[in-house]
DNA sequence: GGTTTATGAATGAAAG
DNA sequence: CTTTCATTCATAAACC
């Protein structure tokens, strides 16, 4: 994690870790996990027939463990597996609605009509056509999903600057960790994080009082 | 789909300190800021060497300012990356518990050696010229973070999740569509998703107490 | 074979 | 804090 410049995760570690029986993917080129014929089947007729579209950890540990008797999988790449399905059918139908926003309504399926790099849209599925159940997208996506990628500049509460005695964070140039911090709980918007603030303007005119105690147990933790 | 060429991280990857100038943002996408790899650095250690893991809008508001020297980032960029990792650190924990009890799955965590650009976990802090006599804010002890149960209940959202309590994905032999997969959601383990992590084991989970107190302050606020 | 596409993986951002 | 969404990065697979 937090770093996604090419690293080519030499690691060798987790993923694929070595061919070893019969039904390991399609071939032996083991870097990146990829779902066996079998194991994708079962993984689309979750999705797609059963309806399964944000399983639980517990049913990601689950179809994680049914699926290793065709090869090897793990947590994660049904974790992944899920999020990016649901993640794409999102974008297409996105994709969709923006072409009919002209109200032409004209959509080229199957041609060249995207918007970027001329990805056709299609809502299709069974791509390995191993399956080749017939399975429909619903498209009703009730919530309120939109919200635009913002790039709207959060503004902190106005900009009053601190004056606090605080310890130097960041001591000199900041070649070696900076000090210790201090608390400087002098009046500032309480403990209770920006929540949502970010691009709205709230101007946080509320100002809270208040004394939070993190310590361990529940408290902290929640 | 398509894959611009993105930056190699090189970019001498330290120097540019001091300077106001060179501010790498590493990144060519301009929608979604991307820590430089100084800033990247930077936030590591505060997090895992100075077990900053709940900075408070003012210390967020410092790391910010000090972190503007190696490139372009906000408040809200510190505060959601602090967020994410401690978030996805504590996942982790989660999952490897739900895996200890469920005593099924042998997942990897932890696996190899994290084999991002090597966060220095040993820095010369111990140096920092300031005695740093201060008042430190966050008594942390190392104690492992017991997390008690929550017992919340998934009920995702107010969607159209059709899925009714324990689901029955997989029946029983697993070559048709499955049936019956029981959610099990006791266990208190609520529901954590694994998101980040997976082959980056870094452990050092602790409890920071800390007592903020926030004085009224009305006035500097607005 | 290089190029394009499909998709696994990662993470920033935000909602709940 | 917990979960989800969106976007991007990285790479295997598919396509000439």
């Amino acid at each position: 994690m937090e770093l996604q410049a090419q690293q080519p995760t030499e690691e060798g570690g987790s993923i694929q870790a070595a061919g070893s029986s019969a039904n390991t993917p399609i071939r032996p080129t083991n870097n990146q996990w990829t779902p066996t014929p079998d194991q994708l089947r079962i993984l689309q007729e979750l999705y797609y027939d059963k309806v399964l579209k944000c399983p639980t950890p517990e049913q990601i540990q689950e179809i994680c463990l049914n699926l290793q008797q065709y090869g090897q999988i793990e947590d994660k790449n049904v974790f992944f597996w899920f999020q990016n399905l649901k993640a794409r059918e999102r974008q297409k139908l996105r994709e969709f609605r923006n072409v009919r926003v002209g109200g032409s309504l004209d959509l080229n399926f199957g041609s060249t009509s995207s918007t970027d790099d001329g990805r056709s849209i299609d809502l299709n599925f069974g791509s390995t056509g191993s399956t080749s159940t017939d399975r429909s997208i619903d498209l009703n996506f009730g919530s309120r999903v939109g919200y635009g990628v913002d790039g709207s500049i959060m503004e902190q509460r106005g900009e009053y600057h601190q004056e606090i005695e605080t310890l130097p964070l960041f001591p000199m140039h900041g070649e070696n960790v900076f000090g210790n911090m201090k608390t400087t709980s002098e009046g500032g918007s309480g403990y209770g994080w920006y929540s949502g603030g970010w691009d709205d303007n709230n101007g946080g005119s509320c100002i809270s009082l208040e004394l939070s105690l993190n310590s361990s147990g529940a408290a902290d933790m929640a």
